[in-house]
DNA sequence: CGCATTGACAAAAACCTTTTTGTCAAAGTA
DNA sequence: TACTTTGACAAAAAGGTTTTTGTCAATGCG
């Protein structure tokens, strides 16, 4: 079943089949017609270790996907969505995904998964995603030279491919959105410092609140894991604090369903008495109770667009500092957020 | 960086190179520790391009992901946690797995990339998931002669290696809670019949229903895929119906909050007027309103379990037939279900 | 006619390992 | 001494491609 095989039952020399199967000149067109055919007959395909070899390449890209900070230890579902945009795009041009699954939430040790793809040479790009503000990974992908698409910026003296959703402009949004329903103490439930897009979103949330006039107030605007366990302890010490929000932005559609809890548990309707926003639109959003405003973020299409820019990098078809794709957010407003409420009496902050 | 350009700095055969490099005998304690430090020194990783076109091994598993039936076309939730409990223990034995994504929910297209995976030989191994009655998978690996291992069992004539979680005695669990809180007409929102486990799920509800002297209606054994909007319409059907049931038991928690949204819009407190549980433990289970009554199918474990015994057959310390792990599940009680309400007026079939 | 070009194929090199077989001296045994 | 064993290394084959170079006859041109 190999090419050898093949040729000497075609009576004709390897060369020849070779040359033949991958559509090169050199060969008439009644003897690759008899050599298609009887590849076919024979089943045969070229074994892809051989080819890797011959050619260096191994048409594979890696990508590491963060885990959940909690729970099952599944993959986050924005990585899970991008993967399935990524995916899409790779498969029809014949190239697969090596796909790392990163357990524990290290950094460290995501760079060296990423050094150990790219040195043992399992994969011709790599996908570099959840960007810190400033990524090792990206100087480590230079330097290996090996082609590579982030999804997320960083700070980087170089200009190097990247796609990413405009955070800035839909924490923007968000917060606006608040700031026009009348609510004057917006907090923001943001993701820690040093990714990038919470670096993004928080610029957002600062430039509504200072073309409305209004004060940031760093006891409002907090930083913790993405996860609802976090939104709940987080939300929690910002209604039992002195002068409580109006209005929770939260950096995910996970804080979002935490920080809900938590004021349910304070006995706050959630909608009137406070107003809360995600960001994601994941399905349970939709189903939530109250449904939860968010932001949809296009995962699936960031991942084909990454998909797309990765491959004409491999082709040669672009070079990094052609690639730069700001995908545009999508506001969708539900029932979790609402008018400002009225200022309770003076003596409520009596209240524990 | 080739061993060739190694041995020739070490003036040494690129044969016995290799052989102090892989721990063969034949190469004194000397020669071994000065090649082993000159190659870490000169950084060499053997190409394992040319590795695996000798030793026929790719080191690599392949792993088709389900995605889910709507929104962002992500990678179903069950599969993510279980693709990060098998690459937890294939990374750890220097595998890697290659995950393909299945966008279209296509049957036959599944196959189709199964039998790319294989044929191509891009792996060694094979993860089959979400089985079907008759699987034509399992008949295709087996053919092909690739190890593989499946979540979910199938209709097999002969023995497979299989891990799965105890579906059916799961939804004995979570009917028999329904059925003590006193409840008679408890509906199922199962997966489609052609899904081996959406069987094992309904064999569980009917066991527990007849042991406890209930009559099984059709009516209200609906199927649909597992998502939030089959949740909804289904339910949405039911509650219409004449008779409609007190009680809930959707096969996964997607189809729960589905479920919870429609009941809302009725009018209906759940877990006092409707009882209604899940299947999953997905995070948004723990963070609903309210908290929703669910099982905690541990797929993480499942994913190792399915990584270690990869590795066992891979290594032939293990048949296929030896391989059987039925994981115990864990019910999840919380507030979405309760006591049987009392029957209404006799005239509230009236009500639209 | 003589020479260059082209078409169609073959031979061989290269890709980088691992593994099998081979060499040769030193040591052990009868 | 003659023969076998062993230790330590080298040479070469094998794995299946792709690519470069080579061959040889037929064709085209002046």
């Amino acid at each position: 079943m190999s090419i050898v095989s093949l040729a000497r039952d075609l009576d004709l020399s390897i060369s020849t089949v070779s040359r033949a199967l991958n559509g090169y000149k050199d060969v008439s067109p009644e003897t690759r017609e008899r050599i298609r055919k009887r590849a076919s007959e024979i089943g045969y395909r070229p074994n892809p270790g051989a080819r890797r070899l011959k050619s260096g390449k191994t048409c594979a890209v890696g990508m590491i996907l963060p885990a959940v900070s909690e729970g099952n230890h599944g993959v986050d579902s924005v990585y899970s969505g991008l993967m399935g945009g990524v995916a899409t795009e790779l498969e029809a041009a014949d190239y697969h995904l090596i796909a790392t699954v990163q357990t524990r939430t290290d950094p460290d040790r995501e760079t060296a998964l990423y050094e150990n793809l790219v040195h043992a040479s399992w994969v011709d790009a790599l996908i570099i995603g959840r960007t810190r503000v400033n990524d090792p990974r990206v100087a480590l992908a230079r330097k290996a030279r090996i082609p590579f698409v982030t999804y997320g910026r960083t700070n980087s003296s170089e200009p190097y491919a990247w796609v990413d959703t405009d955070n800035e402009q839909a924490f923007y949004l968000l917060t606006k959105r608040q700031i026009e329903s009348g609510h004057t103490r917006v907090a923001l439930l943001n993701g820690p410092l040093h990714y990038y897009f919470a670096i993004l979103r928080q610029q957002g949330y600062v430039r509504a609140m200072m073309e409305s006039g209004l004060s940031i107030d760093p006891l409002i605007t907090l930083n913790g894991e993405l996860s609802e366990s976090h939104g709940y302890s987080l939300c929690r010490n910002l209604l039992v604090g002195a002068n409580p929000p109006t209005s929770i932005i939260c950096a995910t559609d996970a804080l979002a369903f935490g920080a809900m809890a938590a004021c349910r548990e304070r006995g706050l309707k959630i909608g009137l008495d406070i107003s809360i926003s995600g960001y994601g639109n994941s399905s349970a959003s939709a189903y939530c109770d109250p449904p939860l405003t968010t932001v949809d973020h296009q995962v699936f299409e960031n991942g084909r667009h990454i998909g797309q820019s990765l491959l004409r990098l491999l082709r040669g078809q672009a070079q990094p500092e052609e690639i730069h794709y700001l995908e545009p957010v999508v506001l969708v407003p539900r029932q979790s957020d609402g008018q400002c409420p009225p200022p309770p009496p003076s003596n409520s902050n009596l209240s524990r």
